[in-house]
DNA sequence: CGTAAAATCCCCAATTATAGGGATTGTTTA
DNA sequence: TAAACAATCCCTATAATTGGGGATTTTACG
């Protein structure tokens, strides 16, 4: 069975709320955000009725001088994460209240990545499970490396290009474009730009 | 017929883009956005073979101490407006540069609103033109057979298969490679795949 | 009718990519 | 600590593509 990261996201920007909720869905089947709020006000008139394993907020919706932290003003258990969404400065002190912070300006993968990474520190044993095997791999079974260079297989550059990119040789890529396809599955190179595309890996 | 206005977003934040290509879809189906930059840099390399109504660009993309102007940057014709979507602080000197200003608060109504008011202005004879053949923008350079292998190409398929799939030799069908390079100016399968996706050639 | 483009085919040489097979050095983790 | 994985590198050989140069036939259009 797929766990699915049940989301909330608190942000006075409705246009950014549509994007990240577009971005997430396609990139991922894992991300359902199913509440979505303009203001901590009206989070906190729905506080007691969900249940998010996630809150995505907006930092500079929080009071800076105010003595609660995050935690408290969310009164969310210990099983919620908090991920601050941030698109303009904040101020460190509240930042370090985060489990995890996101930018306006990470690509719908880094972003889910990040999630990602911050849910999987949630509760030690229901979670390992969904990666396994599963049937398609998704972009979560690449490495960072791997990722990078499919990045650049769907920039349409050539080993030797993408050797000198990374500063590594001609064999490193090669090998690395073996694991990808070997992960994925997806043996052409117009399939991996596809499969680029959908992860949001790469623009048009 | 329904005018449509065909729009260009220029914007560092990928998830803003997403927001706002949704939030107008949803509201209405006058607002084609048919082109997404990240960068100016980006925009320019495409500037010359695109052809929008409508230009909404993040205004923090100036060089604000700059002397050129918004519009000769973009060098766009005088019937292209140019709006403004700001979310940080910009300098008033610019923004007075712009045909509008909508900004990330704005709601998706509101937005559309100042979007049709802007194209409002518009000068009346010359959004006539650009339907031609409707169909796919740019393929019209392609021949029937040079668009059938292009699609293959992009489906991943080696010139041997294609040459099977349509019953001719590989040598015409490295001939009709050659050309589809020649006339689209794109020489990465990659590239290609992008470009079939964008112009409805094939699906994912 | 002539011309231009489309569609087909061919050759050669060079470059790139793929498919096997390895290896080593780390890091993480059960 | 062993196992798994990530990241790096190497070899051989074959397959595929690219880039340059042609050619012929058919079709479309003024």
């Amino acid at each position: 069975m797929a766990v699915k990261f049940r989301i909330a996201i608190i942000d006075p920007s409705q246009i950014l709320r549509a994007g990240l909720e577009t971005s997430l869905s396609q990139i991922s089947g894992k991300f359902q955000i199913l509440w979505s709020f303009s203001s901590l006000s009206h989070y906190s008139s729905f506080a007691d009725e969900i249940d998010p394993d996630i809150i995505i907020v907006n930092p500079a919706l929080f009071d800076p001088s105010g003595a609660e932290t995050i935690k408290s003003i969310l009164s969310n258990t210990e099983d919620t994460r908090i991920i601050a969404f941030s698109y303009t400065h904040t101020s460190d002190i509240l930042i370090r209240q985060f489990d995890s912070v996101i930018s306006i300006y990470d690509t719908p993968a880094e972003i889910a990545l990040k999630i990602e990474k911050t849910a999987g520190s949630l509760s030690s044993d229901s979670d390992k499970k969904y990666q396994k095997q599963s049937g398609h791999p998704e972009s979560y079974d690449l490495s960072d490396r791997e990722l990078e260079v499919l990045v650049s297989v769907a920039k349409g550059c050539t080993n030797k290009e993408i050797a000198g990119i990374h500063n590594i040789s001609v064999h490193t890529v090669i090998s690395h474009r073996k694991n990808i396809v070997r992960k994925t599955g997806i043996k052409s190179v117009s399939g991996l730009t596809v499969y680029a595309l959908l992860n949001g890996l790469i623009e048009q």
